[in-house]
DNA sequence: CATGTTGTTCGTAATTTTACGAACAAAGGT
DNA sequence: ACCTTTGTTCGTAAAATTACGAACAACATG
């Protein structure tokens, strides 16, 4: 009777990332704010077929996981990338990935 | 109006990826199995905390992403990374993370 | 102050995920 | 043949995800 090891704190902050990342309109908002510095959820909303509640929720996951940010400014919101954990998660999968 | 893009192949296969690894049992599984060459599931059974038909499932989501692969070598099976893929899913992430 | 724009929240529904134990299948050893 | 080991599949249940339209809130503009 072994242990029952857990599994670790980079693990589960690495799989929470990678969740975020879990769906392609995710990876959509990722890819293009990690390479302009910022966009509107209206910009967002014309190029992806799908209801802006739908997207606002993408968003919010996104928030939650704290991949972006937004900032309000009215009567728009502006996204970005949230630097800090951009960095912690390219770290992970750095590591991760052996790359 | 403008035209609804659609997701672009890159991002629909990061995001499959990204999905798979988006559990902490399975990024603790595909770092194992990164890191040696190949391991039992038997023996993942042991360290884990979950019912081996949970970890059976988790198995089969990494298979089904294609990011490990089976091999009988009765009565046990024998997991490994599978490679192609591996490789695949890396340069997704490097490109995506710029790193 | 009325109106329009922007984006979130609510309500709802269908689907997927996560988890467990029980039952089963495959194969080796006795 | 019988039993043991190994891992999958089945049945089930609870929770989370995905999606939509309607309603709402915040705020700027006419």
């Amino acid at each position: 009777m072994s242990a029952k090891l857990v599994t670790t704190d980079k693990q589960k902050r690495a799989a929470r990332y990678a969740k975020a990342m879990g769906h392609p309109v995710r990876m959509y908002v990722l890819e293009l704010l990690s390479n302009q510095s910022c966009c509107y959820s209206g910009d967002l909303s014309d190029d992806l077929p799908i209801a802006k509640s739908t997207l606002s929720q993408h968003l919010k996951e996104l928030k939650d996981a704290g991949l972006i940010q937004g900032e309000i400014e009215s009567p728009r919101i502006k996204y970005c990338i949230n630097k800090e954990n951009w960095k912690e998660a390219q770290q992970l999968f750095k590591q991760f990935l052996n790359i």
